[in-house]
RNA sequence: UGGGGGAUCGUCUAGUGGUAGGACUACGGACUCUGACUCCGUCAGCGGGGGUUCGAAUCCCUCUCCCCCAGCCA
């Protein structure tokens, strides 16, 4: 393997440690595992894990099961479960088995009879306040439960009848039986069954009694014979509990928690809690608004399978908490569709621009390439005629020396056309500037011998007569500040940025692009990458710009602006 | 001030005793009918202090800072 071929391939610890147990004859296969919980949708924090997860076992020749861990049927719901599907399918993974903790209630509750046969579970009866003043601090052990000395056939039986649903939520719990003077809170005799009078999504009304992440996880686990659980840091602490749980009951296979820190972005939120409220709160236009870090949001807002799991791959998997620039997740976006994106023309905020050396009514055809370094991609005519439309932003009356674009008196190539001089200009009663009117040198077509006149700036334009009319939906950054959710003095939402969205109503695109459908993606020339929205209609096209291209003149434009 | 983690260029990340490397960003340049792409180049780092060693990002001591944990959430 050459070296290129190495820094292709970015190792991570986690991947180490595989290695090596793998060159220790530890395991046959590595199985690994996705364990959403249906209470919301995925974002690109989960891509992360579901990159990791998926691309280990592929490496390794083992697979990945995809588990909803649905122990929670106050928050669960099966549309989560259908989002979440396609999100994964959509990343391009495809799952081994698709599996739910709630297929496993049956063996847990064996699980559970076992611990409390073996003196190693009780049925607490005291009430949640209760058990959280005995739990302790985190400087102070806890205290016992008057209950924690049960006999176990007692508990077995409270069990029981706690499963026939004899009782109300909250009057009992099973917890553990470990340590209540552990440093280690999650030792202290964590609740590990609690009772929920509440119809399960999948299991309808067979239970009133539900396990708990810690008791469910890591036995499904180890039903599942998965080798390596990977989950994010705040379950670092939770792994005695998992290994004791994974100690004391007959299980059938040793699996391994091991984490990782979550991605961070930076000018987003990335927690499901604040996600959610975004929606609920009607902050955002769904879980899938395009500006939204979900899945959905970015699919929508034109992002691609390969984009996000290169971006995953580039930002590698450690124990580090980071925050990554959102723009190394656009670069990712832009690398892909550079290659693949058919390029078009498109004004997104049109000014009227005459050629008034162009003879009216005709229609001058000139040939375009789709992609200029991939002749493979063909090229298209597109209408020239006298009444245009070009960019509002590439024409200044006033223009600094390094503005190459159109001026009073200057020159310009049209993209794909003739070179053309800027006349005269036309204004309103307030001064705005209305129209252009322009000549053009018939000398200078593109393709034709003798067009290789050299003028300093090109522009995009479209035809006024051929056009269509188009809604451009531009997006920028969620909120204002970097860190949304790190301030602890106030709300992140007040942080929300309330130019997010600009909606664009009188765009004009090159005729043809109004029949694209959601999923294909145009390069705009010198504009960025546009997809079509759901919303999208060839009567009213809707187009999004899911990123734009990298632009050194607006970069030149500010820091001319601040001196 | 209990327990568990973390600290390497601006950002992300390699490197577990032998010249701190890569990617991104930034900056400079070349090219250009996209101020895109591409190409070339430059800047830039081991949290602090001790110690061990011929030699320390790596081992030891110590200090500092950051994150997580007191749900019948996951």
């Amino acid at each position: 393997m050459s070296s290129k071929d190495e820094a292709a391939t970015p190792t991570n610890f986690i991947r180490n440690r595989i290695l090596k147990e793998l060159e220790a004859g530890q395991y046959e296969e590595i199985v690994t595992r996705f364990p959403p919980e249906p209470n919301g949708y995925l974002h690109l924090g989960h891509a992360k894990s579901i990159v990791l997860n998926f691309s280990l076992a592929e490496e390794f020749g083992g697979y990945t099961n995809l588990r909803f861990d649905d122990t929670n049927p106050a928050k669960e719901e099966q549309r989560y479960v259908d989002a979440i599907k396609e999100d994964v399918a959509w990343l391009d993974y495809q799952w081994k088995n698709e599996c739910y903790a709630s297929d496993y209630f049956e063996t847990l509750y064996e699980y559970a009879l076992h611990l409390i046969d073996n003196g190693l579970a009780y049925i607490d009866g005291q009430d949640a306040d209760a058990i959280r003043e005995q739990r302790g601090t985190l400087t102070e052990p806890g205290t016992p439960s008057p209950d924690r000395d049960r006999d176990p056939a007692e508990s077995r039986e409270l069990f029981e009848r706690m499963r026939a649903g004899e009782f109300e939520d909250g009057q009992y719990v099973l917890r553990a039986r470990i340590d209540m003077a552990a440093p280690n809170i999650n030792l202290r005799d964590p609740v590990i069954y609690r009772i929920r009078h509440k119809a399960h999504p999948r299991t309808g009304n067979d239970w009133c009694i539900y396990p708990s992440y810690d008791f469910a996880h890591g036995q499904s686990d180890a039903i599942e014979h998965i080798t390596h659980s990977l989950c994010t840091l705040e379950f670092e602490d939770h792994r005695p509990l998992y290994d004791w749980l994974i100690e004391h009951l007959p299980v059938s296979s040793r699996p391994y928690q091991i984490e990782f820190s979550r991605l961070n972005l930076d000018f987003t939120v990335l927690s499901k809690r604040r996600l959610t409220r975004l929606v609920d709160e009607g902050f955002v236009d769904g879980w899938d608004d395009p500006r939204m870090p979900t899945i959905a949001g970015i699919r929508r807002r034109g992002f691609t399978p390969d984009s996000i799991r290169n971006f995953c791959a580039e930002i590698g998997v450690t124990k580090s908490e980071s925050i990554i620039p959102f723009g190394a997740l656009e670069r990712n976006l832009r690398d892909d569709l550079n290659v693949r994106a058919p390029r078009r023309m498109a004004v997104l905020r049109p000014l009227k621009l005459v050629l008034t050396n162009f003879p009216e009514g005709e229609t001058d055809w000139v040939e375009a390439a789709n992609h200029p370094q991939d002749p493979d991609m063909g090229t298209r005519q597109v209408a020239l005629t006298r009444e245009l439309y070009i960019e509002q932003d590439d024409f200044m009356e006033e223009a600094p020396k390094k503005f190459f674009r159109l001026k009073p008196g200057g020159e310009v190539r049209l993209r794909n056309a003739f070179i053309i001089q800027c006349d005269e200009v036309i204004k309103d009663e307030a001064g705005n500037v209305v129209e252009l009117h322009c000549t053009f040198d018939p000398e200078t077509r593109s393709g034709q011998p003798g067009a290789d006149r050299k003028v300093k700036g090109t522009i995009h334009w479209v035809s006024a007569e051929h056009a269509v009319k188009a809604e451009v939906r531009l997006y920028d950054r969620l909120f204002k500040v970097p860190h949304p959710g790190g301030d602890k003095e106030r709300d992140f939402v007040e942080h929300l940025n309330p130019d997010s969205l600009e909606v664009l109503d009188h765009a004009r695109l090159e005729a043809g692009v109004e029949t694209a459908r959601p999923g294909e993606f145009y390069q705009f020339e010198r504009l960025g990458y546009f997809v079509p929205d759901p919303d999208t209609t060839p009567e009213k096209p809707v187009l999004n710009r899911a990123v734009t291209l990298r632009d050194t003149w607006a970069k030149l434009e500010k820091q001319l602006r601040q001196g």
